[in-house]
DNA sequence: GTGAAAGCGCTAACAT
DNA sequence: ATGTTAGCGCTTTCAC
């Protein structure tokens, strides 16, 4: 591995000079930056981010912690913070919890101080009071993505107005019997978002003099197989059935149109289905969902902090970013 | 940030024995390393990796190029990855393309070879001849996830096998008008796999005597609302239509499913169809399917460079790793 | 505009 | 079993 020491003697100039020329500083005559450039290209060289991050104390990464990476949600949200570090130069550290309880420990009190990193994001999920502090205690930059945690920084859409905006959409198409497929529950993905969404749900419809039925709120674990279950049962009596079904995400969502495929229900026509993400898989499967971008929160936090590194001043508290309500056709009037 | 000199001063004793008690070496005696553990405790001192990966060379990281990180494959092999470097406690550094073609060179040129990681995985994906030679000259263990690449090694299912598996599974049920939903095409991500899939399904056809029409082979781009499209388009004709549809992936199967749900085809009255991968998705859609395990591929390819930056010798060539015909409820007998 | 030199916080030989 | 010491490859004052 060519090192600094052999650009600079190969050049007859010292270390320091190739470390400003190669670092865009001030104080380097241009000529001298442009054959200090010309031979580490040459020799292939590289900074060794080990000692550079040693010497200067700034290691040019950045850490997420993530409860897992393979879901919709987690992985779009790493994929809009990378294309931010991307851009910055800055490299991407996943520190993934993993679902695995002995883990946590190890990547709070150890990962994740280690130096390694310059900022953390946190992904929304649960944790513990410990480990909240931890996180608080951080000596560097820091930020929460998706659900609220209280005590630290954090950005996301405003998940009671979107919960609202979907029911009341229902609402407006003349929906009173009304049933909500609920998230949350498994590993450590139980944050405040499932919560958020189930109450804007039940005061949505108290708001609207609506009767909320418990045997109507069924579990879809923010899952397509589990909601699919779920939806299966509580759509089976053509009797006492829902004409609307609130899903706290698309992937739920899906779940409730494949129970109501295989009952026979037509949708819209004797059930309007309403999600939350705006997925992948929603346009072409019709569905109407409220619109979020996780890729641009991910996107925005990791602004957030970059800046903050460079200002070496903490940014305003960041405002709720934006969702939408899309409409498609798993939708439609009560009755139609 | 406490260091190892104020644990060691705290203590009486010298850095190395801090050094020694902290990394499990030998030499300590347990009374030693005892004490030293809880002031390192007490103090919350946790080593710099900066520090500790320009003194010994090791960065206790592990770096995994990957296309894009928001598409189930990549996410899944991820997930796969990052559980093996947990359990040996490596931190994990994904680079991603991002589709992002200016991007690329930086990738290759810096990130890669800052001496921030110890070994390299790579995403099955397109690499140039250039970057190909910059992969294999990496003087740390390396190996490729998914589609082979000339000149590397490579974990991943043998793909063309699962084809083949998959196109005889249809043909076994009496199926002759078969069509293929193909993926490949859009960004970084026209690797092998496509190729090899596509191959062996013409292969397969051509060794059973099956004819392969030309306007049968449309192209899906591995996506579900491109499949849907190409879909409603193979299947508009009652009278010219196939009875079954090879699909090279799951999400692609969906969107044949659902434009034969669309076009009130029954299925598999009238359509068989079946994929690759075992989505999340393909259980509770009742998919036919060769099932993968990325995660798998990820653990055991993490595993392999593991045990060489611990043995410091090059493993056996890895096997493939199995894949498996799951039966499902989208498959049946021809004009069943 | 450039160079010399002192660290950054560890690890690893080499002593003891 | 423990201590001493010389780096690892940079960055960053401080001189010139």
């Amino acid at each position: 591995m060519t090192s600094i020491d052999d650009v600079a003697a190969s050049l007859g100039v010292s270390t320091a000079t190739v470390s400003r020329a190669l670092r865009g500083l001030p104080g380097v005559a241009e000529e001298t930056r442009a054959r200090v450039t010309a031979t580490a290209n040459k020799l292939g060289y590289v900074p060794s981010s080990s000692a550079s991050g040693l010497a200067s104390g700034r290691t040019m990464a950045m850490g997420v912690l993530v409860p897992v990476i393979d879901r919709w949600y987690f992985s779009a949200v790493l994929e809009g913070v990378d294309r931010q570090l991307r851009a910055a130069g800055y490299d991407l550290i996943v520190f993934s919890l993993g679902g695995d309880g002995v883990n946590r420990d190890r990547v709070f009190h150890r990962s994740i101080l280690r130096k390694r990193i310059d900022a953390l994001l946190v992904m929304c999920m649960h944790l513990t009071e410990e480990e909240r502090t931890a996180v608080q205690e951080l000596e560097y930059p820091n930020i929460v993505i998706g659900g609220a945690v209280e005590g630290v920084r954090h950005v996301g859409i405003d998940d009671a107005r979107a919960a609202r905006d979907a029911v009341e959409y229902l609402i407006g198409l003349g929906h009173t019997q009304i049933a909500h497929m609920r998230g949350g529950g498994s590993f450590d993905i139980d944050f405040e978002v499932p919560r958020l969404r189930e109450q804007a749900f039940r005061q949505t419809m108290a708001d609207h003099g609506l009767p909320v039925r418990e045997d109507w709120s069924a579990f879809g674990d923010f899952r397509f197989s589990t909601s699919r279950s779920s939806a299966l049962k509580l759509l089976a009596d053509p009797l006492h059935r829902p004409t609307a079904v609130f899903c706290s995400s698309d992937e739920m969502a899906f779940g409730v149109l494949k129970a109501a495929a295989e009952l026979g229900i037509a949708v819209p026509g004797q059930l309007s289905v309403i999600g939350i993400d705006d997925h992948e898989f929603a346009e072409p499967m019709g569905l109407t969902t409220i619109r979020q971008d996780p890729a641009d929160q991910g996107a925005f936090a990791a602004d957030l902090l970059l800046g903050e590194l460079l200002r070496h001043e903490p940014s305003e508290y960041p405002p709720s970013r934006p969702h939408l309500l899309v409409e498609r056709q798993s939708t439609g009037p009560v009755g139609a």
